[in-house]
DNA sequence: ATATTTACTTGCAAAAAGCAAGTTATTTTA
DNA sequence: TAAAATAACTTGCTTTTTGCAAGTAAATAT
């Protein structure tokens, strides 16, 4: 685990320091939504991220306990990417996140659905998917 | 309101690219929980902001709606800063960061009261601060 | 055996962050 | 009321990070 000159004792400097970047946050998305959990699925983002730049982010989201690196069970070719426990926990941000562009920007269709979810019922939304995640585990 | 090119449709970059960077929310933290709200007071923070990052942050996040520039009070030297509607909607992510935060560092003295709060009852606490934050508008 | 896939790495240019010092418009102080 | 201090930035410059395009090595498919 990356240990990092912390700029402030501060929580959300704590958070920001792991996760608090243009990138980090939608690799979470696609491992966390999107059931993606390779390199190759996740160089693909509608985003376009550069490859190294995805290598970097992958990188430090492993040293910061957020994400671990697995052999992928086809081929020995690929790596399978997981959230860990740490990981996981970002969920309610995601949530939250999901909820206040929501208010302020369009949502596309295809992720009205996920929304309405949350909306519906944000604790179980929340839930549903740790129950999903922790099935890979 | 900037108008940005979108890197995607997907509602987390939205937000990302709103306040997706190392410094944005700690301003809005400020801003939310700090009862700062001047230049002056903003720049004194623990994490200790170059001023011209700052200004930079300051400038992206009121085109963004997040936040808007009112005159002090108390003199024309100084300038009011306060969150708008859209920045006071992201108190339930600031939450959410600091409840993440405190399951996997260490939460200073100062902050403690603060997260039993958040751990105690959730929506009160952001109910609260929300009617804190408009008694302000 | 050769081509393709997968997961990266490398080199370089462009953009952003960070530091120190400077500027302008108020206010306060002597 | 003139000088000093405060407040909110700006400027110039160096360092770090991003981003693009191309390249590499191991494993797999043809």
């Amino acid at each position: 685990m990356k240990t990092q000159k912390k700029r402030s004792d501060c929580p959300v400097s704590f958070s920001l320091e792991a996760f608090g970047d243009k990138w980090s946050l939608l690799i979470v998305r696609d491992l966390m939504l999107k059931k993606k959990c390779t390199y190759g699925e996740l160089a693909k983002s509608d985003e376009k991220i550069a490859t190294n730049i995805l290598a970097a982010r992958l990188l430090s989201l492993e040293e910061n306990g957020i994400i671990k690196k697995l052999e992928h069970p086809d081929s020995k070719a690929k790596v399978l990417y997981q959230l860990t426990q740490k990981g996981m926990d970002l969920i309610p941000i995601i949530v939250e996140i999901n909820l206040w562009a929501e208010k302020y920007t369009d949502i596309p269709e295809k992720r009205k659905e996920l929304l309405a979810q949350m909306n519906a019922d944000k604790e179980g939304f929340i839930k549903n998917a740790f129950k999903e995640l922790e099935s890979n585990l």
